[in-house]
DNA sequence: TGCTATTAGTTAGCTCTACTAATCAATAGT
DNA sequence: ACTATTGATTAGTAGAGCTAACTAATAGCA
């Protein structure tokens, strides 16, 4: 058991440092995005999540509430994301996503899953099953 | 081929979304570092690769030379790194590790290890090989 | 040799991202 | 109805990113 633990961890070392490789390659092209790093992250959220309000985003993307809403002050200037205040308690504020802002998002990623695949292109069609393979069950984490 | 380019694109945005999910997970952890992300990550390149000028790891970083700057500032000042100009080209600044940044790095890579090996105990030893041979797959990219 | 161009790093000043503390408004619980 | 709790914002600070401008050192060359 403590070898099967070893095992774990020496696993787990392996996907900690990939994982950082990985979003490393892709972060490069943010840059065209033309928004900071938070707003894109809680953007995504929104698009792939639907409606949140500034508490739940805010734990979702683990900071603060005062933090995320500066970030959504920063989307909401952009007219990426709309605030409205909801109809059951008139304290919270669920944030949306516009149109322009959910279209500004996919381009983003899309631009990150384009660069991905491009690399890809060096493995064999086995490898690429292990990754597929490997990814559902990182998932399940 | 366009079904390949596909199917490469699929397993992108698989991978994608599970380095997300994983470096997620274990950015908690960083709290207890007691300094910031980018002091971090830069402190790691140089536990990991050794010393390294400025503008090395500026590029390393994909961040610019001053933003560095900066950064080696910080790890300077709680004295995690030492700057000590080049020999050979007095306009160079070599940053070295020093034994105390290297062991706050490790004790706070181990934490974030740690926390990832335990979800792993979810898997049978056949899904961590899948794992693992991913992850090697992935450090070839 | 001496003049100029380039390179490495820092400083200054801006924006964005993060925090805590304090505040305001609305809801919930006696 | 009064108080406590909850959700969000504001204020103020620190960290992390950028460009522009500057200093110091090296390289190139007439």
């Amino acid at each position: 058991m403590s070898s099967e633990q070893a095992r774990r961890a020496a696993i787990a070392d392996a996907l900690h440092s990939g994982a950082i490789k990985l979003l490393r390659m892709v972060r490069s092209e943010d840059a065209a995005a033309g928004i900071g790093p938070a707003q894109l992250s809680a953007l995504s959220v929104l698009v792939f999540m639907g409606e949140k309000t500034v508490g739940e985003l805010a734990a979702l993307e683990q900071v603060r509430a005062p933090t995320m809403s500066r970030i959504a002050d920063g989307l909401v200037e952009r007219q990426l994301v709309q605030r409205h205040s909801a109809t059951t308690d008139r304290r919270r504020v669920r944030l949306a996503v516009t149109a322009e802002g959910r279209k500004l998002l996919l381009a983003g990623k899309d631009r990150r899953v384009r660069a991905l695949a491009k690399r890809l292109e060096a493995f064999t069609a086995g490898e690429l099953t292990t990754l597929k393979e490997a990814a559902r069950l990182i998932e399940r984490l």
